[in-house]
DNA sequence: CAGGTTCCGGAGGCGACCCTCCACATAGCT
DNA sequence: AGCTATGTGGAGGGTCGCCTCCGGAACCTG
């Protein structure tokens, strides 16, 4: 009974590939990195979405994880801050990562779930240091997925070449988010549009099966 | 004598395309908006990067005014304000010059020696800046770069969606970069370093005749 | 060993893009 | 009109990645 050793190879290799090179990776280097033939690739896993939930579901669980255990401390900005530091490790370690948060991504809809769901907790994290005065009050959830995106940028520019780059670039952001107001904001983008932006994106990397 | 013309309507496309869609554009596509075979596009330029030379020198010569005119300005703050504003919304509005500016470039030698030279101009507008109190002690020029970088990324995957998403961006940003500085900052990545990403990208991008 | 089930791997067709090569047009000159 | 300069478009070969199809291996089960 190869297949279920196969279907963990597979796995273990996508996680790898798509770590370096991101979720655009050719499907033909994780099969041959796993030993296996293409069919058997897409035998275990018909599109790529799936794969890409099979291979990064741990990953976004720490995600959520990383929400909840902001959540535990005392502190509302040290939560909120050590939050904004853990996901952006999560992603300059893991270029896949990245690629699904900042919304590069073919979402699954198990893992996007998770997603959600996560982000319910972040949502109160963020009420809660605004509370408390020392995150800006004009700060809203979306703002964190422009933090999002841009790290994966700068992570995938600079990250062979100086690998530490995005840890002074989310430091300037956190003290950008830190309040009290320097400075007044445009208004921040709506939640409908990043999800349309993310479907948009989600449906011209190609790989039709997206969400709903 | 059509070659002078053709030449035109090729780096009228150019622009068009490469604003629409990023420097990795389809040459096809170039030729057929200019109404041109593709032979005659590689006739006229051999190489990406002289195409990509002729049709974005023009801005790439804004974004050195705008150095120069930051400058003139007799505020330090309004100068360097006003400079990473005009420079997003430079990018904002053509994508293959984000992706220049943010080196997911083919560069050209031309091209790149002008921006070298508005560089120049950039540090002495952000030491200005630093001497007068108002742009935090910390900063270096290579935080621009980041800065270009993140924009970059911000306007690509909200660009269609959120149009202005990245207004919001760059004012967070500038509040990051605002004096007194509100927390200590992991390094800068050196100019190497950044030099040196630079060309990696650009080797990756295929499009092998880079810079020297 | 025969017959059936399960799983496998790679060949190969397809489409996108790159770039080159060549047969043909035009135009100036004599 | 002939002859060369210059310029043109598009066919076609190469690469790469996607995905499907099919012949065959391995593994029961009797």
């Amino acid at each position: 009974m190869d297949a279920e050793r196969n279907r963990g190879s597979l796995v273990a290799a996508a996680q790898e590939v798509f770590a370096e090179q991101g979720l655009e990776a050719p499907l033909e280097e994780i099969a041959a990195r796993a030993g296996v033939g293409i069919a058997t690739l897409y035998r275990r896993f018909p599109t790529r979405s799936q794969l890409v939930a099979a291979a990064l579901s741990a990953k976004v669980a720490k995600y959520a994880q990383a929400a909840k255990q902001a959540l535990a401390a005392p502190d509302p900005w040290v939560g909120f801050a050590g939050f904004v530091e853990r996901i952006c490790a999560l992603q300059a370690d893991d270029r896949g990562l990245g690629d699904l948060l900042s919304m590069a991504l073919p979402a699954d809809e198990g893992v996007e779930q998770m997603r959600l769901r996560a982000n319910d907790q972040v949502i109160e994290l963020v009420e809660r240091a605004k509370a408390a005065g020392t995150l800006r009050q004009g700060f809203v959830g979306e703002d964190l997925l422009l933090l999002l995106i841009a790290t994966a940028a700068v992570v995938h520019v600079t990250g062979r070449d100086a690998p530490d780059a995005w840890r002074r670039f989310a430091a300037l952001m956190l003290d950008a988010f830190r309040g009290p107001e320097a400075s007044e904001l445009p208004a921040p983008p709506t939640t409908l549009q990043m999800a349309r932006a993310m479907r948009r994106l989600a449906r011209e990397r190609g790989c039709g099966d997206g969400i709903g």
